[in-house]
DNA sequence: ACGTGTATGTCGAGA
DNA sequence: TCTCGACGTACACGT
């Protein structure tokens, strides 16, 4: 990877195009060819940059950029797409190579399947009397996330998100008008499932006749017994 | 900004656990506080982060660290979430502070915006004798992009993407829905405009009755005589 | 390669 | 402050 703090201005130019003007920022060139340019500010996305694969070349500056004070020019084009990233470096304050080698990579825990999991294992967070049919049962449109049956033995259609929004209460919204036409489901009712669900979605749910349910993943955790935090 | 690359290990805990095993990797410390851990490879996004507001603090590394060759321990507390980095560093090859100030600012160009500001301006795109009623035409669950009526005074209502997909339809269908219950209104028909529509949502549209309409914007640009292309 | 669903999404606008 | 929708979303996964 090479590190690069330089006075430069930055234009780009693809699904949209953005200008930057020229200030003091820090480069990232790595090694599959993409850049990035950051600021001392905003989170982790930087001002502008060039995803992978892509390649940079350097260019002269012309005689108009070289009287405004520009030494480098580089251009970073998509390999695809025909995105171009312009850099123009009018100082370079830090040019630093570094060799890094391949990364171990990042080990996750506690996503959408986790609660899918737990949730399968403690079906009855449900309703009392409920039993798991399947999880991922597969329907034309997709899989739903958990099918259920009630103390009665009727379907229950279960779509589990960490955030329950808009979005997913339509997904369940098509997966229950399609599971109701079959007659060996219907009727098929609906929950929906999150840690958090916003007061819209819920809304839009109950409008639906679609039960929600709030899970407390901690809680489930500690039933199962799972790992201790890390620290 | 303070620029690091290290020998260090990570380990995040807040919306979800995860950890990275030992290697070099540059580190990024912004000015608010906010912490990036990048590897040399992926796009934009670090292996791993903390965005502001945030705070850094400098502890020691207990007897087991400092046997397993820890120099520094830096934990990075998010002010308001209480999530956690914690970032264990075993060698310290480069530790440069630079000075890069505020940032100007990006300018961007040619979003969403444009395009129903360009189509407003242009409402005949959408066939002969249209009128513009208004843009952001509000309903009870939002504002619709724009509400026009077509050459026999029927209405129409327009959801504008820059890119077509299942959602816009949904979310134009909603619309539609609620429009088409209101007698001043009804009946209402519905127009789903993107410079690039994609077939499952094209499909989708024209299943329920929603003209799909693709934009040059190119064109409407040109038609509006706009600035020329940066480069 | 394309479509779908998730994300520690991030970011900006509006209430 | 919170909520919602757009994003150059990116990313993993299944077909």
């Amino acid at each position: 990877m090479r590190l690069v703090v330089a006075e430069c201005s930055v234009d780009y130019a693809g699904r949209l195009s953005a200008h930057l003007p020229p200030a003091r920022r820090v480069l990232m060139l790595k090694a599959d060819g993409s850049v990035l340019v950051h600021a001392d500010g905003g989170s982790y996305k930087p001002l502008n940059w060039m995803s992978p694969p892509c390649s940079l070349t350097e260019e002269e500056p012309d005689e108009d950029q070289a009287a405004a004070g520009v030494r480098h020019v580089w251009r970073v084009r998509h390999a695809k797409t025909d995105d171009q990233l312009i850099i123009r470096i009018h100082d370079l304050v830090i040019d630093e190579d570094v060799e890094l080698g391949v990364d171990p990579g990042l080990v996750k825990d506690g996503v959408e399947a986790d609660l899918q999991r737990l949730l399968a294992e403690q079906i009855d967070l449900l309703g009392d009397g409920h039993s798991l049919v399947r999880r991922e049962h597969m329907t034309a449109i997709g899989p739903v996330d958990i099918l259920a049956r009630d103390a009665g033995g009727a379907a229950v259609a279960v779509e589990i998100k960490r955030r329950g929004e808009i979005d997913g209460v339509e997904q369940l919204t098509r997966y229950l008008e399609l599971m109701n036409r079959d007659p060996h489901l219907a009727p098929v009712s609906g929950v929906f499932a999150a840690q958090e669900i916003k007061p819209q979605a819920r809304t839009l749910a109950e409008d639906r006749g679609i039960r929600c349910l709030v899970l407390d993943y901690d809680a489930m955790r500690g039933i199962e017994g799972g790992p201790a935090r890390l620290f």
